[in-house]
DNA sequence: GGCTAAACGCAAACTCATTGCGTTTAGTGC
DNA sequence: GCACTAAACGCAATGAGTTTGCGTTTAGCC
């Protein structure tokens, strides 16, 4: 569960963000394998027994932080034809989940997530990028795979190598999957 | 890294079945988050500082420990048919994979798992049992797809929704992909 | 403005993680 | 077989991280 929807205003948020700062600061200062609950604590200006009560173990609160981030920023481009725009979106898309910190984020995400719904919601932030691709093509008349089947044939694929097959990831391997949900061989 | 070879006999082999059989009677019986090194040393008869020497940190220990609990024990069962033996093996996988247990498996193989080792080789250990299958299909004289489809077409979308979606699961929707991937509407 | 419960700080007590050192033992060569 | 070497282990001390009780602050709400 996300802890976002507790006491949404004055200290307690400025606590939250100060504690988020502090994860992202010193994640890229003494990378993220070296953060510790009392390091995060100092840095955000609170006592562990704070960070301790609020999310549980430093698990959660990575978890936490991971999904923020890995909340898109901007709506999918328009590059003018359903093709360019997935082939697009899932380069991007592998850019950002397959580099080294993209990893981390996804773990951590899956990580210290009790019920799932961190890890969810990054699906859900997958499948509203879609959504608003899907429904441009709409829009112009091309005969579009709904965002379940995108989600099979292109997310899936991309995020199983990720996490399981380091190896044979490139720019070429996600346009061929677009290209293949969307029935053609080539662009 | 997996830790198997180290001084494969005597002692040391003991000390390892011992650790590995104390991770799932514990895991069983206080659940999978209340293990601790400690605890699972006193279970053992070991002291911490062994398991801490041979395996670094808990991480790794549930990491090696899954690995071992993920790999198939039987091989794929033949059915006369490749959509038969797809089906019945993703139908299997899905079982196994989806169960609370399982997903504490993989996420402890994805984890504590600094080089990937121990995630690819999940991923072998798929790959090797689609492999049994579509060569046995092949010898059937049928036209199958190679295992890397598979693993794009039905591997990857399970695993997805196993991570992220934990909702719209079921043995249906397996078939659908299995059938899918053979371009078929159905069996 | 006053009330209530959540959130926080402080500090003690506890558990866990780490490390040096001596002992046991598996693997190896004679 | 017997000695040798280095890996593996046990023990114990040290340091770091985690948990919890209690008093204080404060956000949300009459």
């Amino acid at each position: 569960m996300s802890r976002q929807m507790v006491r949404p205003g004055g200290r307690s948020a400025r606590v939250q963000a100060a504690v988020h700062t502090a994860v992202r600061e010193l994640a890229s200062e003494v990378g993220r394998d070296a953060l510790t609950v009392p390091l995060v604590a100092r840095r955000a200006g609170v006592t562990p027994s704070t960070i301790y009560r609020r999310w549980g173990d430093l698990q959660e609160l990575l978890s936490d932080v991971a999904v923020e981030r890995l909340r898109p920023d901007t709506a999918p481009g328009d590059h003018g034809a359903l093709y360019a725009d997935l082939a697009a979106w899932a380069e991007q898309f592998l850019d950002e989940m397959a580099s080294p910190t993209g990893r981390s984020y996804i773990r951590d995400a899956l990580l210290g997530d009790p019920d799932g719904s961190n890890a969810g919601q990054c699906s859900a932030y997958a499948a509203e990028q879609l959504g608003i691709v899907l429904s441009r093509a709409a829009g112009r008349g091309d005969d579009t795979p709904d965002v379940e089947t995108v989600m099979d044939r292109v997310v899936a694929p991309l995020m199983y190598r990720i996490l399981f097959r380091p190896d044979g990831l490139d720019a070429p391997y996600a346009h061929r999957l677009v290209a293949e949900v969307l029935g053609r061989t080539g662009p």
